[in-house]
DNA sequence: GTGCATCCTCCAGTGACTGGAGGAGCAAGC
DNA sequence: GCTTGCTCCTCCAGTCACTGGAGGATGCAC
């Protein structure tokens, strides 16, 4: 079954939510093979450009860095490695997702804890800059 | 009470824990005064810079753009204006805190989810990589 | 006076895009 | 056939918040 007509980077990009722009970026750096082009230069996708988009989109709406989705997307296409590679790249990136949202848990408490605070007064009395000013009355974690 | 030294950049550095790099960019975003000088041209900071910069490093640290941490740097100089702006930022910032939470929490369900599933075999049948490449199978709230 | 650390400026690079300029292709309506 | 308006093309510059290197000057201890 040959391709039939193979779709617009326009259509690719409706049905992923990734901007043409974006995509056309993703080829240049690698990413995403160079396409089939029509008589009149456009781009023309098929279900595989799909599929490995989706890849892509879904890894970096994980918070996963390029590099990470590339050696993904290399194992992706040798099925029959092990998946070790898979697994700690995965490991990893949950670690350092764990990690953040410790952090960011602090972060909301800290927030939240100066804009309560805030009388609505003047500055001079605002926790908000005064939380920021002064280290001695942060409750953040990290110093 | 005159300053009688005032420190180097790499002193700033070492009590901030900001790299002089850092710090030199600061100044040339102007977000930094530009200190006076020593004779050999070299930067001398006195107290006053060493509380702004642990201003903007707390902010920084608390995810502020540099522009709000800007704004709140005016602020926190003419401490006789009502904090209605300050609070705002803080506010704002707050919520989109508390969203990122929520889409961190979920992210690290998921690769938890899919580090636990993955049970070293193959590539074939590893879900870390469907995940990824397969949309009907994804728990992500986002689609 | 001789190392060596620190400092200086300037400039280019990073990641992951984004947006604009300037032009060509294409489909629909008149 | 012609015009309108959308999509597409390439190329290039900009974004944010830094980071790092080149190439040279300064400061200080031994």
């Amino acid at each position: 079954m040959p391709s039939r007509s193979g779709m617009t980077i326009g259509e690719l990009s409706r049905r992923t939510g990734v901007k043409p722009t974006t995509i056309r970026f993703y080829e240049s750096v690698g990413m995403m093979p160079q396409p089939p082009r029509s008589e009149g230069d456009r781009r023309l996708y098929e279900a595989e450009h799909l599929e490995r988009l989706t890849f892509i989109k879904h890894g970096r709406e994980l918070g996963f860095e390029m590099d990470a989705i590339r050696a993904l997307l290399d194992l992706a296409v040798k099925p029959n490695t092990p998946c070790d590679t898979a697994d700690r790249i995965a490991r990893e990136h949950l670690a350092e997702v764990e990690a953040k949202l410790v952090r960011l848990g602090a972060l909301r408490d800290e927030l939240a804890r100066m804009v309560a605070s805030c009388a609505t007064g003047k500055v001079a009395t605002c926790r908000i800059i005064e939380t920021l000013a002064d280290h001695g009355r942060c409750a953040h974690a990290e110093h």
